[in-house]
DNA sequence: AGCACGCCGACT
DNA sequence: GTCGGCGTGCTC
């Protein structure tokens, strides 16, 4: 027998299958990890397949050293995504395995758990312990209870004690493994009513096939995705949801361990590498039944799914930006296939290529128009920043929503004020020559944080003093920028300084638990005002607040890239969604400087339709996804002159490409990456439009990259932007 | 990735 | 004359 193995070194040239051979009374496995001679080393390796023979000759191959994993890692169904993932996404096969298997187990660094229990042995000589009265009891209470904690009775009697019963082999030891994870197990499978949109979701969703599920905010999504899961396990199958990561506060991890108990393994980043480990445990042996997590959590080894349901589909976290580039929707759709199971896609905002797939009738569309507590959605005021200007209000706040923040304030309510950027302020800049602070490394301006008083790289993380003169034209005039958090902050307190104003962001929510007590902190004050970025437009139902406030609602229409309007559509819908969830009627002021942009006019009317039409309109003239794919092939390396060898001769292969598919790639140009260096790797990159979404072209288009051997290539499909 | 083989410069 | 520079090629 000889055995396929994938080397487990993440380098294209290691990017193929190795023959090895099978020592008789080996007993490998397909998915199985083992150490291999390659070279002169010893490597490891996963064996991804078995057969009886080789078509190399015999004196090449080398036998398999020994087997790492007494059962196979890498069960059959993800050997099989690993294909698909590979050709898919152009990823090496070993930088998908590794996506399969989580470094801890890989890397062996975190042990199992075991709990030791002592039990009685059978040949125990009651008298010889007749002097020894402690040890009797100890005894005594092993033949009532039969199996105890060793902890238990070393606590009890003291060490000295066990010991001795352990030396003279009267009690035994027997290990189980023990989860670090104690799960509250007060499962209970809460009856809440279903209105008739809820329950027509349920009942349609049962076809192996893709659902849409748009649902308008507080349409109550969560209540059929908790009902879609209870199906599944009722029929003995399991289930996957995928959330973003910024969802999975405490207490939407708390909603749903309550609901499923023991059954559930929650996925995210803040587990411990000990927690990932036995979480991972608990999937792989069949004993948790519900998964739920981020991105990565589409990988989890667990079989017999009966649903597959990804949370805030639009988001863009679902594909990763770096390096093995997936998307973990098309992970969920094919794990979906395979499992001949439902897929649910549900958002209140749906991204615009799904909504179109489900115009052309490729996925099926489901509608939840209606909130669940029947309230209507809050009204969203459109406010020109510009009229302030000219009215001579050159401050952040504009007039409107001062004096409605006084209203909340007066009436003993809450307001959530969310804003774009984090950071007091993002840039430094000269005012008298126009220099900008940017980094040594990395070519992009440098972010000033308030709290540590420094300047930061976002991209390499290196850090700089502040500057307090122009290092260009020595003058002092040297200042911040746009507007963050902490300047709202700093504001507010000046206007309404008795007031309590919380402050959330990726900076104030960097530690553990930190979020909750802020938000905990929140909710038990009144009047109160929370200042924060994306994070606080997630799902938290405070019954107070009447009031959201969107500071800067251009701040993602600036950016130049074709989704940028869709991304402020559904910012603005889901942050509107945050004010009148209770019996209080809720407000959203929206300030902008373009209040005349399209945008606003659908979504101050939460028009999704509407906005989807014009926007689908727009993107189907200029050309863009889903009516065309975009790719882009970033080339670095430390060598300026090596990139642009690469990145030529890569391009001249590409005008054969051209050639051949005149009519449909619309543009192509090879250029310096808007950051031209990161971490002192020079960028270049090529950038394609094609006309059609051919996954042909595409694979032509790799293909032209495969001799750049020197630089690091990156091949990114519809990219989320172009740095 | 690592390691060997291999072909050209300044040195115990 | 050698020691060692890193370019190229291979690893079942």
């Amino acid at each position: 027998m000889f055995a396929e193995v994938i080397i487990d070194q993440d380098v294209k040239a290691l990017d193929k299958v190795f023959d090895y051979a099978i020592a008789g009374d080996m007993d490998v496995k397909k998915g199985m990890r083992v150490y291999v001679p390659f070279g002169k080393r010893t490597l490891q390796g996963f064996v991804i397949g078995l057969k009886e023979k080789s078509e190399l000759t015999p004196n090449k191959i080398k036998p398999i050293i020994s087997i790492i994993d007494e059962q196979p890692v890498i069960k059959e169904e993800m050997l099989i995504l690993m294909q698909y993932m590979c050709s898919e996404f152009h990823l090496r096969q070993t930088s998908v395995l590794r996506l399969f298997v989580p470094s801890e187990i890989r890397e062996g660094k975190v042990k199992e758990l075991f709990e030791k229990y002592a039990v009685l042995s059978e040949n125990i000589d009651k008298n010889s312990l007749k002097r020894a009265i402690k040890q009797q009891i100890i005894v005594e209470k092993l033949e009532i209870y039969k199996r105890i904690r060793l902890s238990e009775l070393k606590n009890e009697f003291g060490a000295s004690a066990v010991k001795a019963l352990l030396d003279k082999g009267f009690i035994l030891l027997e290990k189980e493994q023990v989860f670090r994870k104690p799960y509250l197990s007060e499962h209970f499978d809460k009856k809440i009513t279903l209105n008739p949109q809820q329950d027509n979701a349920i009942k349609t969703i049962c076809q192996p096939k893709t659902y849409l599920l748009h649902g308008v905010t507080g349409s109550g999504k969560t209540e059929v995705y908790m009902h879609l899961i209870s199906k599944a396990l009722s029929q003995g199958k399991t289930a996957i949801m995928l959330v973003p990561e910024i969802s999975l506060t405490p207490q939407v991890m708390s909603t749903f361990k309550a609901r499923f108990g023991e059954q559930i393994a929650l996925i995210h980043s803040s587990l411990s590498a000990g927690e990932r480990f036995d979480e991972w445990r608990r999937i792989f042996s069949g004993d948790a039944k519900v998964v739920v997590g981020a991105r990565s959590a589409i990988f989890a080894p667990i079989e017999n799914v009966g649903i597959i349901i990804v949370d805030e589909e639009h988001e863009q976290s679902y594909i990763s930006e770096s390096n093995p580039r997936f998307d973990s929707k098309e992970v969920a759709l094919f794990r979906a296939k395979f499992n001949h199971c439902p897929l649910v896609l549900g958002s209140a905002t749906p991204s615009i290529e799904d909504y179109q797939k489900a115009v052309t009738g490729e996925i099926q569309l489901l509608e939840m128009p209606v909130r669940a507590n029947g309230r209507p959605l809050p009204k969203i005021q459109i406010i020109d920043m510009l009229n302030e200007i000219r009215a001579g209000n050159g401050g952040i706040f504009s007039t409107q929503l001062l004096s409605d923040l006084a209203k909340v304030i007066n009436d003993k309510k809450q307001a959530m004020l969310f804003i774009n950027r984090r950071g007091y302020s993002s840039f430094m800049m000269c005012r008298e020559c126009g220099y900008l602070a940017k980094c040594k490394d990395c070519d992009v301006s440098l972010v000033y944080h308030r709290e540590d008083n420094r300047l930061k790289c976002h991209y390499c993380g290196k850090q700089y003093k502040v500057l307090d003169r122009c290092p260009n034209c020595g003058s002092d005039k040297i200042k911040q920028g746009a507007v963050g958090t902490e300047r709202i902050v700093s504001e507010l307190q000046k206007i309404f300084p008795d007031v309590k104003i919380l402050r959330m962001d990726n900076d104030t929510v960097s530690k553990k638990n930190s979020h909750q007590k802020i938000l905990e902190q929140f909710a038990s004050t009144l009047p109160a005002i929370l200042v924060g970025t994306q994070m606080i437009a997630k799902g938290h139902d405070f019954e107070n607040v009447t009031l959201v406030g969107i500071v800067d609602a251009d701040q993602s229409l600036y950016r130049s890239d074709y989704r940028s309007t869709e991304r402020c559509f559904s910012l603005i819908t889901q942050v509107s969604g945050r004010a009148g969830r209770s019996q209080f009627e809720g407000k959203v002021d929206l300030q902008t400087y373009s209040p005349r942009h399209y945008v606003y006019k659908f979504a101050a009317n939460y028009d999704y339709k509407g906005f989807f039409k014009k926007e689908a309109n727009i993107r189907a003239t200029a050309k863009f996804p889903p009516f065309s794919k975009i790719i882009r092939i970033l080339f670095s390396n430390t060598d300026e002159n090596v990139v642009k060898d690469e990145l030529k001769s890569c391009y001249n292969r590409l005008l054969q490409v051209r050639e051949k598919y005149i009519d449909d790639i619309i543009y192509m140009d090879a250029m310096k990456s808007p950051i031209k260096r990161i971490k002192s790797s020079f960028r270049y990159q090529i950038v394609i439009r094609i006309k059609s979404a051919s996954k042909q072209i595409e694979d032509e288009i790799f293909d032209c990259t495969k001799d750049a051997l020197k630089s690091s290539v990156f091949f990114e499909v519809n990219p989320e932007n172009m740095s």
